[in-house]
DNA sequence: TGAATTCCGACCAAACAACTCGGGTATCCA
DNA sequence: TGGATACCCGAGTTGTTTGGTCGGAATTCA
């Protein structure tokens, strides 16, 4: 039940891109050095929040990327599903249909545990956006 | 984000287990028919359950497994932990306190939402037990 | 042009998952 | 007592996933 490393790294790596929204193109290596992540593997994690409409990607040089859209509006949900793809607890809740885990007695009894698990975890992911993983808002203020 | 195909035939197994409850030992093999689980495989996870307190073993001839306490008093969650260990979504929550994720900036941000994560599945499992994933219940009776 | 940057695909080693196999060892029934 | 039954244990195996690295091509700005 873990979530990988990938989704880790994304999460905070957006968390950065949030911090510094409105302020242009950030480039990678920025963020690399930030968070201590592998330049090279952070290029393997954005393609999927692109092609998901998370980012958009600026080439070239003072190249970089930037949300799409305000810190309020993206979920760690969204970030968790376009990097580890949608949350499947166990494979019999895949969309392939050739799995025979309902074809016993009491399988469709344990499938709706499992569906619920999926349910409640996207629940808790699509609650937290990410202007609450920054320190941003006044919450101090009275 | 997967649970193991140990806690999906374990879930499976003790659900059988659960259905003949006060009928004796059961022994593996005939879970193992019944659900088309290799033996071999049952007899590696079931070791888990007993040192978990969840299943008593019978040994010798016409031995088996029997449940431990009422199918009403065994929760989902006492089988996938008994199986897969404690549910930790991410490294850093794990008990080993080496992991550096709460030594950056937006670290101690990002390991609530995991924290609450790993709360809320927590509770969808121990929320569901034993008695409810097989058909005893006269749920059709006013 | 040249430096900075995204983008793309191949590659790789280690870990893990999902089993299988072979043999113990304890226990019971006849 | 002697099988037969069933639990118990650990090693081996095969395939997939994970967590990266590496090299280079395309693009853009100064």
């Amino acid at each position: 039940m873990k979530l990988s490393a990938k989704v880790e790294y994304g999460v905070r790596a957006m968390a950065i891109l949030a911090f510094y929204y409105q302020s242009g193109p950030l480039p990678l290596r920025e963020i690399a050095e930030q968070e201590s992540i592998s330049l090279k593997f952070l290029e393997q994690i954005f393609p999927n929040f692109r092609r998901s409409g998370l980012i958009i990607s600026v080439r070239g040089s003072r190249g970089g990327y930037l949300l799409s859209r305000p810190p309020a509006e993206i979920k760690v949900g969204d970030i968790v599903r376009a990097v580890d793809g949608p949350i499947t607890p166990v494979n019999c809740l895949s969309d392939n249909g050739s799995d025979p885990c309902c074809h016993r007695r009491e399988g469709c009894l344990t499938r709706q545990v499992w569906e619920k698990l999926r349910d409640k975890i996207n629940d808790v992911l699509d609650d937290v956006s990410l202007d609450e993983l920054i320190d941003l808002k006044p919450t101090h203020i009275t």
